[in-house]
RNA sequence: GGCCCGUUCGUCUAUCGGUUAGGACGCCAGGUUUUCAUCCUGGAAAGAGGGGUUCGAUUCCCCUACGGGCUA
């Protein structure tokens, strides 16, 4: 609400026409009952991510189309260029220029046809450039701090947001020594490029054997792979990160440390359905390779990686191992500025 | 039943008469961050109980309670 009337009063100030609707249906609908679904299922959703594809882009897109606008113009901080080839336009989704604010990644599913419509005005400008701008010509917004949390909700505590719809349901939490024995060395040979791929992108599955009790939580659901906080597990020289969870034997997995062998793994897999290009023109067939950097989470470094399309999916191989790979966010693949697509990790 | 050892923040521990009783993990708050996380800064938080000795006891002595090691 106090959001909606900034808006009105900078809109008034600059003389455009002001105009809302209301998508909170839409955004149940397609966003929240996602988030809930996933996190039931033990994964780990991105819903802003979902609410940019389905409905700034989506919904909202089409409401403006309809009522005459010819493009779409959002705040986020990154660029579209568009070029030709054989005939046709490519638009191309690129990095913000404040390397510090690139906000690419959270538009990582939209589609050429979604791209089409949109402008991104600020995308070219810092963010400092940014708030000089909206002062000197006093816009009410120009102090406003930066909006943060899920958007259209903002900062929640997951747990208690979570618990509406997913009940709590104590459980142990279980350390596993780096000493494990799945995390030896891997072989450095193998028969062929499936296993290679396979041995990467495979997850370990734990047994309550595998360590020793060290706790109790109230739901294997609130938790998501790499988190520190929420355990209530103390007395540990080193602060224990999840490194896995198991919502059907309603188990956590812990190991100690943050360079705890159980948080890293070189590889990750795309279901064939869920491999989205925003570079359609660039889509690669099974058996192709393509070298790219990737992040798994927003505002990470690039890394360095190498996808495999093979018949069971996509797989993403960085060149060194990713702490806390979670099944449910959004792997991004890029060349240089331009992000080329996405995909939900397995 | 006798002999010896241990008992410090929620947890794991440091401090061998004078300390604001220190740290780590956990917890709480703030910061960073349009996801979940991570990360940074700060804060609250302790001497089992009772007697002594001493100018002064967490620290020395005694008793009680609770945990551990040898002895027919």
């Amino acid at each position: 609400m106090e959001d909606s009337n900034d808006a009105l009063i900078v809109a008034e100030k600059l003389g455009i026409p002001f105009q809302t609707v209301d998508l909170s249906e839409q955004y149940k609908a397609r966003i929240v009952d996602y988030m809930f679904e996933e996190y039931k299922n033990g994964r780990t959703p991105n819903p802003d991510v979902l609410c940019n594809r389905e409905i700034k882009f989506d919904v909202f897109l089409d409401i403006a189309l309809s009522l005459g606008a010819d493009y779409v113009a959002t705040g986020h901080y990154c660029q579209r260029s568009t070029s030709t080839k054989e005939g046709g336009e490519i638009h191309h989704l690129l990095a913000g220029a404040d390397p510090n604010k690139d906000q690419s990644y959270f538009l990582c599913q939209l589609t050429q046809a979604q791209l089409a419509k949109v402008l991104f005005p600020i995308g070219h400008l810092q963010k400092a450039e940014v708030r000089k701008i909206a002062a000197a010509q006093d816009l009410v917004t120009a102090e406003k701090k930066d909006s943060q949390g899920l958007c259209f909700i903002g900062k929640v505590r997951l747990p208690d947001f979570l618990q509406q719809q997913l009940a709590p349901k104590k459980g142990a939490i279980v350390e596993v020594p780096a000493s494990f024995s799945a995390y030896e060395e891997p072989p450095t040979t193998f028969d062929n490029q499936q296993q290679m791929l396979a041995y990467h992108s495979g997850k370990i599955h734990y047994t309550p054997s595998d360590g020793a009790v060290v706790g109790e939580h109230q739901g294997a659901h609130y938790f998501t792979k790499g988190q520190r906080k929420g355990l209530g597990v103390g007395g540990t020289v080193e602060p224990l990160f999840v490194i896995a969870t198991d919502v059907n034997e309603n188990v956590i997995y812990t190991g100690q440390g943050k360079d705890h062998p159980g948080l890293y793994r070189r590889g990750l897999m795309v279901q064939p359905n869920d491999i989205h290009w925003v570079r359609e023109d660039l889509r690669m067939e099974i058996g192709e390779t393509l070298e790219v950097d990737a992040r798994i989470r927003y505002r990470q470094p690039l890394e360095k990686a190498t996808l495999y399309r093979e018949k069971e999916g996509l797989f993403v191989l960085f060149d060194h191992p990713q702490s806390a790979i979670a099944e449910g966010q959004f792997v991004a693949w890029h060349s240089g500025e331009e992000l080329l697509g996405s995909g939900v990790i397995s």
